[in-house]
RNA sequence: GCCAGCGUAGUUCAGUGGUAGAACGCUUCCAUGGUAAGGAAGAGGCCGCGAGUUCAAUUCUCGCCGCUGGCUCCA
């Protein structure tokens, strides 16, 4: 964010803040700090709903036009306690910063702990350019174990256009919802009595899931996986041996008990993978095996985290665990960002941001493994990246999970937003755990490296930020329904009948649809549908044997069957 | 899980302290169409679930369930 922007949404919060002290005198505030939309304020003691949104930005408008002067101060901690007396959380803020001064700002009548900085006055400021946008809880300081504020969102930018562009935005993002796109083209949908997060996939989801999921996984055995599957459920003890029970229980569904032993949904498929490995004596001359699954997996997120198919309790993760030995840690992971690179180009997703994730060299007691194991498999991921000619990454210093460092990748949509799909793992914790070894040259047992990666990271995420990128425009390839057959009338039935059979020997996906409709109608309803290829036939077509092809909005004109077919295939090229 | 809002036909949504309406969709009939909505008729609702207030609750109150936006979480 430019620092302009950024003081002057700082500036609005301020404003904010002041108006509601005016409103509710009796209101405790907390934080307001600028976002990259806006900026909010905490309050505690005030009930504000949607309908005071007019009256707030209206009490705000006049105080900007009051040209009031932000005034900085620096005072002593003392005295800063003495002003804030009343404002718990302001006194408790005062309390953790650190030296004895602080600032604080004045604007008009209202008083703040503020670093800043700010503008010159609120006359400095757009009273067109910003907007009360929601309000929301929020625990103070951010932890769940404090108590709950109420949060006043705020929109602002430079100037009024600026605003209306971002709000234009958003409504193009709700546009693209992909649980609003998912209804409409009869995708997949949830059901209340099935359960929360549990998404039941239609006709058409489940053909998209299906040839998204026949992609992927034909790709890595392309690339010498092989292919593993393994149950739901496991006895406790798995589950007990590979720390999930002790790290993971809360997000784990309960236990089901059969024969007086106790189950558990996997909410990963790792430890059946390990038991595999673990069943027979590892040669290093077998190394690395290479194992994925579409595994199914369910994990019991809290129920305000669930979100469509971005964030289901359900979900299949297209998994694969390699395990191979030290010497051969970074080749494994370059070639999981070649695969990578290759899967999300191949689906139109050319932007991608890499994150190396590490361990914070401050608090190494708080990861598991040793120093060297770290060491090593750090200095693999980023020694990989670059051989890859991946030079451009961030490092995310504290990111890496407790157990190892990983490289993530965002994928970049076609509105600009970031979404974490791909994870490249090092694990230390599981083979140590399940005392995984392999007979090295010297005949020695040796333990291997495992490294988990998921790239399209799971079926269902993968949809609905696929789904809300294309807009359900899938290429051909993924289209569920590639072609309507539309009749003029019913005296082409038959025909109608012979060209579906044609175009289903060659394998694409086509209806016959619009019998008891107008042209037009049909044609508009498979627009709607956003099917690809509608095919119009009447006694023309009939006559001349060809169907008449309208591709994506676009009347193509007459084209005999054979060249439709070959016009599919090519459009179908992956 | 927490805060706030919402829950009415298959869908999108109006509406009301005296048990409901539109559009699209669906069914039937008419129309036999030439590239984004042809016409008519009909069916379809325990107004999310449970309790309370009331002569009377879809409407008011409370609880539960679910959805939405945030917070927290996503080892």
């Amino acid at each position: 964010m430019n620092k302009n922007l950024e003081k002057k949404r700082h500036s609005y919060s301020h404003i904010l803040a002041a108006v509601i002290k005016d409103i509710f005198p009796e209101a405790k505030i907390g934080i307001g700090p600028a976002i990259d939309n806006g900026f909010y304020y905490d309050f505690k003691d005030i009930d504000v709903s949607e309908d005071d949104f007019k009256e707030i930005e209206k009490k705000m408008r006049k105080k900007i036009k009051e040209d009031l002067s932000f005034e900085k101060e620096i005072i002593s901690k003392k005295k800063a306690k003495k002003i804030f007396k009343d404002d718990p959380y302001k006194l408790e803020l005062v309390e953790d910063l650190d030296g004895e001064e602080i600032s604080v700002y004045k604007t008009g009548k209202f008083i703040d702990l503020c670093k800043g900085p700010h503008v010159k006055s609120t006359g400095d400021l757009d009273p067109q350019a910003f907007k009360i946008d929601r309000t929301s809880g929020a625990y103070f300081k951010g932890d769940e174990k404090n108590e709950m504020m109420q949060r006043i969102y705020g929109l602002a930018f430079e100037n009024k256009k600026e605003l209306d562009n971002y709000l234009k935005m958003r409504k193009e993002a709700e546009k693209r919802d992909h649980r609003k796109i998912g209804k409409n083209l009869e995708l997949f949908m949830f059901d209340e009595e099935v359960g929360q997060g549990l998404p039941l996939y239609l006709p058409k989801g489940a053909m998209l899931r299906k040839l998204l999921m026949d992609f992927a996984m034909d790709t890595y055995l392309k690339n010498d996986y092989k292919i593993v599957s393994t149950p739901h459920i496991a006895n406790e003890e798995l589950w007990e041996r590979s720390g999930h029970l002790k790290h993971y229980a809360e997000d784990m569904y309960g236990p089901l008990t059969v024969d007086e032993k106790k189950y558990r949904l996997k909410p990963m498929n790792c430890p059946f993978h390990v038991k595999m490995y673990k069943s027979k004596t590892r040669s290093y001359r077998e190394l690395p095996k290479r194992w994925a699954e579409m595994g199914t997996v369910y994990r019991y997120e809290k129920s305000g985290e669930l979100h469509g198919l971005t964030r289901p309790r359900g979900f299949t993760q297209d998994d694969a665990h390699i395990i191979c030995r030290g010497d051969q840690l970074q080749d494994e992971i370059m070639n999981a960002l070649k695969i990578t690179k290759y899967i999300y180009s191949t689906l139109g997703m050319e932007d991608l941001i890499f994150k190396l994730s590490v361990r914070d060299p401050k608090k190494k007691e708080d990861y598991f493994g040793t120093d060297e194991q770290w060491e090593k498999a750090e200095k693999a991921l980023e020694e990989a990246l670059k051989s890859f000619g991946q030079t451009e990454y961030i490092r995310d210093e504290g990111e890496a999970a407790f157990y190892a460092p990983k490289i993530d990748i965002d994928a970049v949509d076609a509105m600009g937003r970031k979404w974490q799909l791909s994870t490249i793992q090092v694990d230390f914790n599981i083979t140590s755990r399940f005392e995984m070894s392999y007979i090295n040259s010297e005949g020695e047992e040796e333990t291997p490296f495992m490294v988990h990666r998921a790239l399209l990271g799971s079926l269902e995420r993968f949809l609905g930020v696929y789904i809300e990128h294309t807009e359900g425009m899938f290429p051909v390839w993924l289209s569920p329904v590639q072609a309507w057959i539309i009749p003029i009338s019913e005296k082409q039935d038959s025909y109608a009948q012979k060209v579906r059979k044609k175009l289903r020997e060659k394998n694409i996906r086509v209806s016959i649809e619009g019998i008891n409709e107008t042209l037009s109608k049909a044609i508009r309803n498979g627009e709607t549908q956003k099917i690809p290829y509608l095919l119009v036939v009447g006694s023309k077509e009939e006559e001349s044997q060809s169907v008449n092809v309208r591709f994506r909005g676009e009347e193509i004109g007459e084209m005999s069957i054979d060249d439709l077919v070959q016009d599919i295939e090519e459009k179908s090229k992956k």
